[in-house]
DNA sequence: ATTACTGCAAAGCATTTGCAAATGC
DNA sequence: GCATTTGCAAATGCTTTGCAGTAAT
């Protein structure tokens, strides 16, 4: 548990997010009864040195060799830990695998996926949320997330 | 391409939506150049004769037998279909498998996702349909649908 | 007659799991 | 030292696919 990430490039943000959350995610195995282990924490730097959107296997692939070395399996369970603390979000809409995406210091978003080539386009609507909390409260519902998804096409794939 | 259905139980409500909806998708096929078969209208009418959520396992267990045989690839292959006509709708928001709704005779709603006892509950939110439309104006994104979910605790399981 | 569809069983593929060895506490 | 975690590989479970036979046009 210590130099371990050295050799795991990250840019300057990417350094800072490991910095703040890395002590988190060390309070939340502490209070799981958890162990902070090695494996762990190349995995949290590793979902934070990628951009936006990465899916398991991916991440998976990049750890397979290497100094950093992590299995496939630690990987799953480690990326469902980090999903549990919310510093990361599943996205199961396209037919292909779940993709994550990191929830933390990232302000909440939605997102636009276009049917021609897959893009995720990030939007912000604050007034949505406001709009889910009202109907929430309809029905009694105590919300934890949620997730807005439009299906389309973007204004690129709108021109073929 | 006759009778086939005689023997599968349907209310009235799903045997009028099955009225309705044969016929569009008779065309729609006509116009694919596929052919109007009878596993098709078996499959179709087990979907009418289901509740609005249902999994494409369950609707192959329950023509996996009997006189209305079909298998479970065309099960899967005429879900497809019916999707892309546009008369049930693939929801993947839970782990565990694809779920589908009908669409067809069903106004445009929203779910929220019970963590504990994994209920959807309907809900409608009208405005948000207004709000996401700007949104993709504002990214000149041509949206062809949309898809709204909330994950937190239903009443009941507030108590629990 | 021609071409598409179906059934079946086998293949795919992301994800999960069992278990012995390794590691954190 | 004891319990949890890891790595590996095998298992799982939904979904897709190849192919030979069958049905629709």
């Amino acid at each position: 548990m210590s130099k371990v990430t050295e050799t795991q490039e990250l840019t300057e943000e990417a350094r800072q997010s490991v910095d703040e959350a890395w002590p988190l995610f060390i309070d939340f195995l502490k209070k799981k009864k958890a162990r902070v282990t090695q494996a762990r924490k190349i995995v949290l730097t590793q979902v934070f040195s990628r951009h936006d959107h990465f899916c398991a296997d991916d991440l998976a692939a990049e750890l397979s060799s290497g100094p950093n070395h992590v299995s496939r399996g630690t990987v799953y369970r480690t990326l469902a830990l980090m999903e549990e603390v919310g510093f990361v979000r599943v996205i199961r809409d396209t037919d292909v695998h779940a993709h994550y995406e990191h929830t933390f210091n990232h302000p909440n978003h939605e997102h636009m996926i276009c049917d021609g080539c897959g893009e995720f386009i990030e939007f912000s609507a604050d007034p949505l949320a406001g709009l889910i909390e009202k109907a929430c409260r309809k029905h009694n519902f105590e919300e934890r997330t949620h997730r807005v998804v439009v299906f389309g096409l973007c204004e690129e794939c709108q021109n073929k």
